[in-house]
DNA sequence: CAGTATCCCAAGCGATACTG
DNA sequence: CAGTATCGCTTGGGATACTG
């Protein structure tokens, strides 16, 4: 596919980056995978998107070359790029957004810099170590309240998965 | 309008994003309000939106306090909230992203920090005055080499009035 | 100028069943 | 497990004409 979506005309790279992940779902697809998530059926489970629909938003990325699909023995694969993982400051402006405009009827995510454990600022820097951590470095943790998500759904699996991997021992 | 486009179950604050910025158009709209555009008419000559999608996403945008709809004199202008401003962030990463990652077949444009003429980087800082410059402190101009887009369309003229405003004077 | 109102087609999408 | 295949509906949305 990776046909567009229409904005060919625009003369500007935004509506270039919109026919990568302007699609309804890509950037809901690209959230789980920078949570952790790898597998088509972990992302059908969590979604609520068609097996039809999910097919073409991967084929998209993959031919964009965001994500990477490899046959892992008996199952597949899908792993961010590092054109992928470049995409996290558009994620997490859009997350930050949200939290700062809209309602909040739900805690929300506290990203934390894995390596020292210190949550990061609005804009990314961690105040401790004065860098801006790459996605790989960050660790998500649900804020403490009401959490409407089941806590064995594949995001939840995968991102205590991640903290069990990114934690500095204590 | 403003009924959403359907992820109201994903527990994530990304998806509440979406319901805003994720339809179609929305954040092309968007980035011509950042460029300086105003009119409903310069939108729709610019975007090559239908009038009536166009008028359906202006309204979901002015439901959601991403900008307001004032009548001045005989005419209406559009203009962003603080809510909208804060919208930069995302826009910019998406134009920087397709930048640096999908083929470079027009030149793109810079941008500078108004107040001092300086060239940001890509992370949006400002390296003379060490700051992040919101979206009002900053001037777009088109890099070198062919552009594709007519000098008159409504956001060339649009920058150009920017461009006259902001500058630092020399 | 800034929209409404209609019309109508095409694309998008969910549901379900099937496959290697 | 990771998809195809098919079906049928609903929505999106372009074109055009009209309005205060």
């Amino acid at each position: 596919m990776a046909l567009g979506i229409g904005y060919e005309a625009q003369g500007c790279y935004l509506a270039r980056a919109l026919e990568v992940v302007g699609e309804r779902w890509t950037l809901l697809i690209l959230r789980d995978f920078f949570f952790g998530v790898r597998h088509f059926s972990d992302l059908l489970a969590h979604l609520d998107v068609s097996r039809a629909v999910l097919t073409d938003r991967l084929e998209t990325l993959v031919d964009a070359g965001v994500v990477v699909r490899r046959k892992e023995g008996r199952t597949v694969e899908y792993e961010l790029t590092a054109a992928g993982e470049d995409l996290w400051p558009t994620v997490y402006s859009l997350i930050r957004w949200a939290e700062r405009h809209l309602e909040a009827d739900f805690p929300g995510r506290v990203f934390a810099h894995a390596t020292c454990g210190t949550d990061i600022e609005e804009s990314g820097l961690c105040p401790r170590c004065g860098v801006v951590p790459t996605v790989r470095d960050l660790d998500a943790r649900p804020r403490p309240g009401i959490n409407p998500r089941r806590r064995d759904d594949p995001v939840a699996i995968a991102l205590r998965e991640r903290h069990r991997m990114l934690s500095p021992l204590p």
